[in-house]
DNA sequence: GACCAGGCACATC
DNA sequence: GATGTGCATGGT
């Protein structure tokens, strides 16, 4: 059927939502300080990442002129708790000199570049890969980008969607292509894709009790 | 103690 | 081009 798809995802979607309500997704306050937690989140749980931003907040550095200022090793100790401290702040000293060399420190200015154009420039800042840009891009920048993770993968490897082997863009275009580009969808699907992989959708035991296991299509062995 | 966490860059084949 | 490895803290 030509919107098999299409229902698929709606399906999903509308089991989580049922199940979790509304994720209140970014826990951040301010378009810096999503950024900053956009790159100390990558392949570390948000209870690190949520002290070592406490601790740049304490430092009075959710500012970008004050992050700007800042040494490594002042830095490095402030973030330590989400770890990989030393690479994570060359991290964000890339994404600095990036904001500051190319429009001027003002994050205001990203408003006027185009979607498009952002994300590749976003892209050539080393250390910043493709979920990192595209959740600053959606929960930062309010842009309608469709973030891809791991749980997003796995979830729709274990029941039945899509083939093991498709990469970041395959997998985010399926979603793009069949939803609206509703920033507010984007944001909640996301969030609930995370919250359902926390809680269920597990690497190692198969998940038990999780609420999509209603979906036709659940690969045998892996979900109850 | 093993395993995992809202990735990414780089080395090596 | 595919596959492997280092990065680091903290919770279960």
């Amino acid at each position: 059927m030509m919107h098999k798809r299409r229902e698929q995802l709606n399906e999903i979607y509308e089991l989580l939502l049922a199940a979790f309500g509304p994720q209140h997704w970014w826990p951040g306050e301010t378009t810096f300080e999503i950024i900053l937690g956009a790159i100390l989140t990558q392949n570390t749980s948000w209870t690190n990442v949520a002290k070592a931003i406490a601790n740049l907040k304490g430092a009075g550095a959710l500012e970008p002129e004050t992050l700007h200022a800042l040494d490594a090793e002042v830095i490095e100790k402030l973030i330590r708790p989400a770890g990989y401290f030393r690479i994570k702040t060359k991290r964000l000293q890339n994404f600095m000199q990036w904001l500051f060399d190319e429009h001027g420190g003002d994050l205001d200015a990203l408003a006027q570049v185009q979607t498009r154009r952002l994300r590749a420039e976003l892209l050539g800042i080393s250390g910043i890969g493709p979920e990192t840009a595209d959740s600053i891009l959606l929960y930062a920048l309010n842009r309608p980008v469709f973030v891809v993770d791991t749980y997003t993968a796995r979830i729709m490897v274990r029941h039945g969607l899509i083939e093991p082997d498709v990469d970041y863009e395959q997998l985010q275009y399926l979603f793009e292509s069949n939803l609206e580009p509703d920033v507010a969808l984007f944001n909640e699907y996301h969030a609930l894709l995370v919250r359902v992989g926390k809680d269920f959708c597990k690497p190692k035991p198969k998940c038990t009790a999780c609420p999509l296991n209603p979906l036709p299509r659940t690969v045998e062995g892996e979900c109850d």
